[in-house]
DNA sequence: ACTCCTTGTTATCGACGTTACGGTGCGAAC
DNA sequence: GTTCGCACCGTAACGTCGATAACAAGGAGT
């Protein structure tokens, strides 16, 4: 049958989008378990059953917001990639001040785990970041350089949701990308070619002038290149 | 008569302290009003009385730790105006690691107004940033300067914190500073050669494309570019 | 001596997150 | 067709939280 689960899918929604609601127009101490279900017209130990815990309903509500604001959004995943990481992060701050507390709520869980909506940002990130590195247009490494940009950007939306809408900076978040851009990025790419094979080429070529590492281990990674580039069989 | 006042003084000290001690030992969480008084002796109205308010003791609270971290340190308010920028930035930085929970706790008050720990650190920070504007060093405004090394400091501690104490990038607070300071300072600090740095990330990129190495040979490669993109280029 | 302000103590309020428990309906089995 | 089993629903409650009212006690100042 499919009455029962449609029926609890459509209480779920219900639940969610009452507490989403609630949440918006009188803020987050105004979102409990009761007064979600009075919203929603379910009792409260269906909150339980439907989402196991009051976090769970946050984590619902989070991906609900987010998954209606980037439906309004076309993600241009082509193109160039410092244009695109540009796009992600200006959609980011535009989500952060559009949605104050639901950010502020999820961006600033004390300790423990992070939230699933931090990871799944994370995680786009994270793929908009390996696309700079394989176009050879970081000069940091790839974690650094996500970790660069998450804090800038998670520290510049907390920041201007802490000042009075009225006089937000609002150049703030272009002043903070740049100058994290400025800090990972290469000017030009560093190889025209970035097939594994080219790369690898490039990279014997600086070995010598890379620091932190001992001879031996230089010595190790120019014979272990000089390997997989004779290895090649074209 | 003093001794009324000082046991006044007293008691709210060993409120403070106790609380502090909670906050550090049980997490944020065990911060409640009926165990801050049973740890401290007293009665759960006396914390209301000297307090007036949770949010109260917890301003204390934070005033007490930060007062006692800062004493320990020698601001050197002297000298360099950047030197003395990166170095509360360190402290600060450090600051933060060393409270996880009160850090969390005072950075992110969802909404309304600012903790007084906060708008503290806001202001000895502005005095910090005024004096690289009275050096001529500033090409930012002054207010856009300080705004973008709070979020970049709130957002980099937040990030550390977020993840478990074992994997964090150490080098993520020095990264950061350089970034802002590369955009909003006169003289530009000495950029170090990015190539090289840029070709070992976009080397890193294809690492698992490349034919001819064991797993073992490709994990140590990994390990070895991490550690010399990771190594402080002064 | 009398009054007033501060302190200590108890009891309690309303709200919160969460859960135990009994009823209820519906498909399955005989 | 009747009965059994089981998943669901609604009521009520539990334990805890922040915050406060009410009142007793005791010393300070006049």
């Amino acid at each position: 049958m499919v009455t029962t689960q449609d029926t609890r899918d459509d209480v779920r929604a219900g639940i969610v989008s009452a507490a989403t609601q609630l949440l918006r127009e009188k803020g987050a101490n105004a979102v409990t378990t009761r007064a979600v279900a009075q919203a929603a017209g379910v009792q409260a130990p269906t909150i339980y059953r439907l989402f196991g815990d009051k976090d769970g309903l946050i984590d619902a509500v989070a991906e609900h917001v987010m998954a209606t604001y980037v439906s309004g959004k076309s993600v241009a995943a082509d193109g160039d990639p410092v244009a695109d990481l540009r796009a992600g992060w200006r959609a980011h701050v535009e989500f952060g001040l559009t949605n104050p507390e639901l950010y502020a709520l999820i961006a600033t869980r004390g300790s423990g785990a992070p939230s699933p909506a931090t990871i799944a940002g994370l995680d786009v990130l994270r793929r908009r970041v390996r696309r700079l590195a394989a176009a050879g247009l970081l000069r940091v490494d790839e974690e650094r350089a996500l970790m660069m940009i998450h804090s800038a950007g998670n520290g510049t939306i907390l920041t201007l949701l802490g000042m009075p809408a009225g006089q937000r900076d609002l150049g703030l978040g272009e002043a903070m990308l740049d100058a994290v851009l400025t800090s990972i990025l290469a000017t030009t790419p560093v190889t025209p070619d970035t097939t594994a094979n080219a790369v690898a080429v490039t990279f014997a070529t600086v070995l010598p002038d890379l620091p932190g590492l001992t001879d031996a281990e230089r010595a190790l990674m120019a014979e272990w290149l000089r390997r997989t580039l004779t290895h090649q069989t074209p």
